[in-house]
RNA sequence: GGGUAGGUGGUCGAGUGGUUAAUGGCACCAGACUGUAAAUCUGGCCGCGAGAGCGUACGUUGGUUCGAAUCCAACCCUGCCCA
């Protein structure tokens, strides 16, 4: 018996999209699901405890480069491991630091070995190897942790994203070698960038590997959006029915539901607390950017249909003007509501779906936001 | 009353004869944001005009000069010091 184990629930008839649960050793996970992006071990602004029960998060996500720096992977050890250390009983996946190849590009040096990152922070060298990213995901002790890969720019071209595509399949196998704890579940990541043969070719290697999970990772990293359904919708089909599938850094409430529709499990985005930090609200509607001026006398709540906290209590007249004097409380009130913007949209999916109305509903939503189907 | 420092675009504040519709910061108005180097970044910000451009503008009035926010004179106003 893995850490982690997929249970299958229940197939839309209508789209193929799927709901279940995922088990871990912090607790039981329902499917399709949004995670919060917390970096630093901590979702930036709103408590674990909001978390839990304001915005209902079953699991959130933090990061092995941040931690590994600051404050050290042996003091959250020493804490008790993540878990302990921010006060959040329930799962919590890491990333391995392979974004940060992509996203820190100009700060680091690739190589088979591993990668060499210059530290954003004050210029010190760091050797990530798939060995070492092991032992500080281990000392994190998340449930979920993603093997170390190369998370690809667009556009890149085919043989560099093959070159990279194969590396990171041999950096999952040392990872894989070197993953010794049996309460933490190992994924792959799936590379391979906008080229479908090569996709295809990291989906059978990694899967050959048998993890316990699969991410799908390089999308939504600039491209047009035709571009990311097509890559998702080649590449879902060829994960593994019995695990769970976790599409990377996704997003906004269109990508989500598209993710949910190719049969995707799990998706986090830094995007709803960022969003809230820059004055822009989600909402049934769209996008409101409650800093403009237009929103000054504006007496109604952000989101007509929301039922969260910050809905429950506050005009976009005032959030407007906390954001606006950069009081901390706006930050706040945005991250809440942007947070169960998106939960509660996938507690919604899972409705949709056993309903096998996920085609139907998507067709609802984008009407009332505001986008068009492609 | 005497002395002294100063009055610049919404605001604070550079500029001390021409390339200055006038550096910056803030405020204001928009846009971007997708496994977080992001409470960040980008653009706009005198008026009219789609634009080239035109018109106004550095306390007020007058003067010097080919040319003035910048030099001179008078006046008005403000801060500080002395009486």
């Amino acid at each position: 018996m893995s850490a982690i184990e997929y249970e299958l629930l229940h197939i839309d008839k209508n789209s193929g999209a799927r709901t279940g649960v995922i088990h871990t050793p912090s607790g039981d996970i329902r499917t399709p699901v949004f995670m919060p992006v917390g970096t630093q071990a901590t979702v930036k602004s709103v408590t674990p405890e909001e978390l839990k029960e304001e915005i209902n998060a079953q699991i959130i996500l933090s990061n092995t480069y941040h931690l590994y720096l600051r404050p050290g992977y042996e003091l959250v050890k020493e804490a008790g491991g993540l878990h302990k250390f921010m006060n959040w009983d329930r799962p919590i996946l890491t990333d391995s630091g392979g974004f940060q190849v992509f996203s820190l590009s100009g700060l680091r040096k690739i190589t088979e070995e591993g990668v060499k990152f210059t530290s954003h922070l004050d210029g010190s060298k760091h050797l990530f190897t798939p060995e070492k990213v092991m032992e500080i995901e281990e000392a994190l002790g998340a449930d979920i942790i993603m093997a170390f890969d190369e998370c690809c720019a667009y556009p890149s071209d085919y043989e560099y994203t093959k070159k990279s595509m194969e590396r990171t399949t041999r950096w999952a196998k040392r990872c894989k070698e070197a993953h010794t704890t049996e309460n933490q579940g190992l994924f792959g990541i799936i590379q391979g960038g906008f080229y479908k043969d090569l996709r295809e070719k990291s989906a059978k290697d990694l899967i050959d590997l048998d993890f316990p999970g699969y991410a799908i990772g390089g999308i939504s990293v600039g491209e047009p959006k035709e571009e990311f359904l097509d890559i998702l919708r080649y590449t879902a089909p060829l994960m593994p029915e019995n695990k769970p599938r976790y599409l990377m850094g996704v997003g906004t409430p269109d990508y989500l539901i598209e993710a949910a529709l190719a049969g995707i499990d799990m998706c986090d985005c830094v995007l709803p607390t960022r969003l809230a930090r820059h004055g822009t609200a989600l909402t049934s509607k769209g996008k409101v950017v409650v800093r403009n001026a237009t929103y000054e006398r504006d007496w109604t709540k952000l989101d007509e249909e929301c039922d969260c906290y910050t809905c429950k209590n506050y005009t976009k007249a005032y959030i407007r003007h906390l954001v606006k004097t950069n009081e901390i409380l706006g930050i706040r009130l945005l991250s809440i509501h942007n947070l169960r913007f998106l939960t509660k949209l996938m507690e919604r999916v899972i409705i949709e779906i056993e309903n096998d109305n996920l085609l139907g509903f998507r067709e609802e939503f984008y009407s009332k936001y505001g986008y068009t189907i492609i």
